[in-house]
DNA sequence: TCAGTAATAGTAATCATTACTATTTATGAG
DNA sequence: CTCATAAATAGTAATGATTACTATTACTGA
């Protein structure tokens, strides 16, 4: 492991907003100001800091990653229309040494709730 | 909506499997004996039952959905490392219209727990 | 029996993501 | 400070899941 600029870049994008930005998002918000930076990157780092602890992924079903800059447990809420995604700050119900059985080891949880968010069910 | 054969073949090869599998696994179990069946006819089928809640589809990050044949609902649990999915018959804790508020309504609820399955600690 | 139309088969296209390779650059030793 | 080493990048090509398209098939109600 060894610093990078265009690392850094992709970890501050991400920490630095609320929504919950995918690679492609991240990789437009930051091509205007660094011009060469590339796709794969974006892919590489964030895949990187994941894996780090850094940024938490989402998986909701729109078959596109998502990033959460805010590592603190907590869930989510899709909306199935407009595919909004807004934080829920409910800590995880189910202590996860409860689960520890024979068959599994869990070390982490992920809760999304779908439904319509307020623009849409008007 | 009309009777298909291939809908109801579509329906039976998930509800008989305590798997979850993806499109791709479906379709490989149905072709020997259905060597005309499409991949498309199985995507649309299982994309088409799910919206009518015969099945449930499973986002667990492998970039692939998967598909429980079980509607009860419970969460599951995926091993990072061979990401084999077990099914957690847990109810989900938190009564949905708690969760309701101005901002959005929720319908449903997901979760799955991460880590690793008794084969890959070992 | 038959018209109308939903559903399918087979194939092409799309889109997110990953792989590849030559080049760049961080970093630790001398 | 200089330089060698290897990690990281840029740019592009490839992959793999899923969707779109179109001619054909086959439910279903009259």
């Amino acid at each position: 492991m060894r610093y990078s600029h265009q690392r850094e870049l992709v970890l501050e994008a991400v920490k630095s907003v609320k929504t919950h930005p995918t690679a492609d998002m991240v990789y437009d918000s930051l091509h205007a100001d660094n011009p060469h930076l590339s796709l794969g990157t974006v892919y590489r780092n964030l895949a990187f800091l994941a894996m780090q602890g850094d940024i938490t992924p989402i998986y909701t079903g729109d078959n596109k990653v998502h990033y959460d800059g805010d590592t603190e447990p907590h869930c989510h809420f899709v909306c199935k229309k407009c595919s909004k995604i807004i934080d829920v700050f409910i800590t995880p119900q189910i202590p996860l040494e409860v689960l520890d059985k024979e068959e599994f080891k869990v070390d982490d949880e992920k809760t999304i709730f779908y439904g319509k968010c307020k623009a849409c069910l008007a």
